[in-house]
Formats: C-alpha cells, structure tokens, sequence
DNA sequence: GCCGTGGTCCCAGACTTTGT
DNA sequence: ACAAAGTCTGGGACCACGGC
C-alpha cells in the first residue's frame, strides 16, 4: 500500500494525503477525516525512505558508543539512552545505536555519514583533541557533544562537573572531614579534569587536606586503591564515580571498615546501597542531548547548556555527621 | 542519458466565504 | 450580485541511485 494507492481510493490527490499525514491544515474535516479512515482500515505507513530521499534528511539520529562502556552493569548509558529516547518517541525520530572502538573511531562516523542513515550525532566519550569534531566542523553534519573540553568550538550539553567535585568535597567538609581520599577518574577524559578542579577548588576554600589518587572508572580500581591506600589514614573518600565507590564501598565492608564514602553518577544501586552520590540527572542530558540535535538539524539557533548537579546525601556520610 | 522508485514541497488555479 | 480574501486541491518538480 503506497500513498498513491490511498488518493486513488480516496478520490483525491496524492498531495492532499500526504498533507493530511502530516497534519497540514489546509485540509477540509470531511476530507482529512476520509482519508484517515482509509489509512486506518488499510494499515497504511509512509515509507521512511522514501520520505528521507526527498527531504535529504533521515530523521534517524546516531549515537555511538565506546564498546567498553556497553557493559551491562549498572551505567550512565542506561538513563542516558532513556532521556534521549523520551524525546525522539515524541518527535517522530528514530535512534541508530552503535558501538565502535577507539582506533577505528573516526571511519565508523564517516561511514554513518556516508550512507546517509543519519541526520546528526550525539556525541559522548569526548577527548581533548578530537578528531570528530574537527572532522563534523569541516563538513558542517549536525552534532551535538556530551561534555566539553578546552577548545569548546561546538555545542555541548554538560553537567557542570566542576559543582559536582566542589559539592563533594563541601559536603565531607561539613561531616566533620578534614582528611580525605578523592579518587580520581583516570586521566584523559575531560571530565576527570573537571571534576578534579571542582575538588581543588573546595579544597582552597575550606582548607583541607585532600590526597589524590587515579582510578580508571571501575568498581575494580575503586577496590584496588582501597585495599593500597591505608584508609585509616583518611576520614572521608570521594569517588569520581559511584562505581569506583562500590569497589570502595566492598573493601570497607570486608576489613569492617566505617568511613563517610560518596560517589558521583547517582547510579540507582547506589540507593539501594545508600551511598551518597552527585545527581548529575543524566536523563535531563539525554533528553536535552536528543531535542538540541533535532534543533541543530532543523537549522534553529541552539546554545550550549550547563545542567547543575546536586547531591543526593545518604547513609554512606550522614551517618556519620555530629 | 533516461526511467522508476515513494514521498514532500511549491505554485497556480479553482472553489468557498465574507463584506459591502 | 459582485469583488476580495481565504481555503483547498492537483500537477509536477525534485531527491539519490541502480538498472537498462
């Protein structure tokens, strides 16, 4: 069934259907309403290609994500891929997902781009000096980036990571910690950097002693530098990541250790476990992410935005508070 | 080089409504 | 009744690309 099989049935032109499908409104009731009767009693559903061919757009949006970072554990990319999702099932877009590695990274985009499946990026894992952006820029396709990094030549959705590193630290500040464990992510990702100027920055203002160690992200790191880093010389640990601070969180429980433990990403284990994590209401940025990029391909003006964060505050450091 | 594919978009023109 | 304005509709161009 094709649209031109519903006007011959119809009795109208092929034009006034597709106004119809598309709620135009120069269509009278009685024809709009025959024309939905007959779509309806024949099942009748555009052809999306055929539609992107003479629109020169797909209204297919792409994500690809890093494979490692597919892991089934709990993740950002779970409510990250729901916030978007909420925004595209209203719109009428569709989601291409896709994972790449590192190496291949940038032919996998081009790739994508070519065959014209898509319409736009979002683009998450950014790297200081990426090649994807240079690339997208040269081309002008549509993007939109999760995070930011020091050149910021595009537009980005962030959750101001830097509050999120000060709120950490202020929050063990005022517990009664002078003395704390921050557990940085591993460094590369711009937002181990931020995080980590948030941290520095709390520091200075409250004046306290903060002993910095890397991680790389994972509950096994966050376990490894537990189990190497005496805690008992410590009398509060930040985690850049709620995972980090599971690994953390498992080491304490084993040795029967009690310190004031927070996390970042406010992962829905973390709830459950009530450690005290940064929100950083990664479904607002998949949300968000989705209806700047439908704006950026429609050619609206679009801004780049810092989400706050805020603290989730549990039993993991309240307990502990005088 | 032309044709066919299945949609959308633009424009011209027919039709309808409104005001005098 | 007539003119003007608004509404509705159809025709055809157009999109990318494979097949002939």
């Amino acid at each position: 069934m094709k649209i031109k099989d519903i006007a011959k049935i119809a009795g109208v032109s092929v034009a006034t259907v597709s106004r119809v499908i598309n709620n135009s409104p120069k269509v009278r009731p009685e024809t709009r309403e025959k024309i939905l009767k007959i779509i309806e009693e024949y099942k009748y559903e555009p052809d999306h290609f055929a539609k992107s061919l003479r629109k020169r757009q797909s209204n297919i949006i792409g994500i690809l994500l890093l494979r490692n970072s597919l892991s089934t554990e709990d993740s950002y990319t779970n409510p990250f891929l729901s916030g978007a999702l909420e925004y595209l099932f209203h719109h009428d877009l569709k989601l291409v997902l896709d994972s790449c590695d590192t190496r291949n990274n940038l032919l996998h985009y081009k790739k994508l781009i070519k065959s014209k499946l898509v319409s736009g990026f979002i683009i998450t894992d950014l790297r200081e000096d990426d090649e994807r952006i240079e690339y997208l820029n040269s081309i002008n396709f549509p993007y939109v980036v999760i995070g930011r990094n020091k050149k910021n030549n595009f537009i980005y959705i962030d959750p101001d990571n830097e509050q999120g590193g000060y709120l950490g630290v202020e929050h063990l500040v005022e517990i009664g910690c002078k003395k704390i464990l921050y557990i940085s992510g591993s460094k590369g990702p711009v937002v181990t950097e931020q995080r980590l100027t948030g941290v520095l920055k709390a520091k200075e203002k409250f004046n306290v002693e903060i002993t910095i160690k890397y991680g790389d992200f994972s509950k096994e790191s966050g376990y490894m530098i537990a189990k190497k880093a005496k805690l008992e010389k410590y009398d509060g640990i930040f985690c850049a990541s709620d995972l980090m601070a599971y690994g953390v969180f498992n080491y304490m429980k084993e040795k029967n250790i009690e310190k004031p433990l927070i996390g970042f990403d406010d992962l829905p284990s973390s709830k459950i476990l009530g450690i005290t994590s940064i929100n950083q209401k990664i479904f607002d940025v998949g949300f968000n992410a989705a209806k700047m990029l439908h704006k950026i391909i429609n050619k609206e003006k679009v801004k780049s935005m810092l989400l706050p964060v805020e603290i989730s505050a549990r039993e993991s450091t309240l307990k502990f508070k005088k």
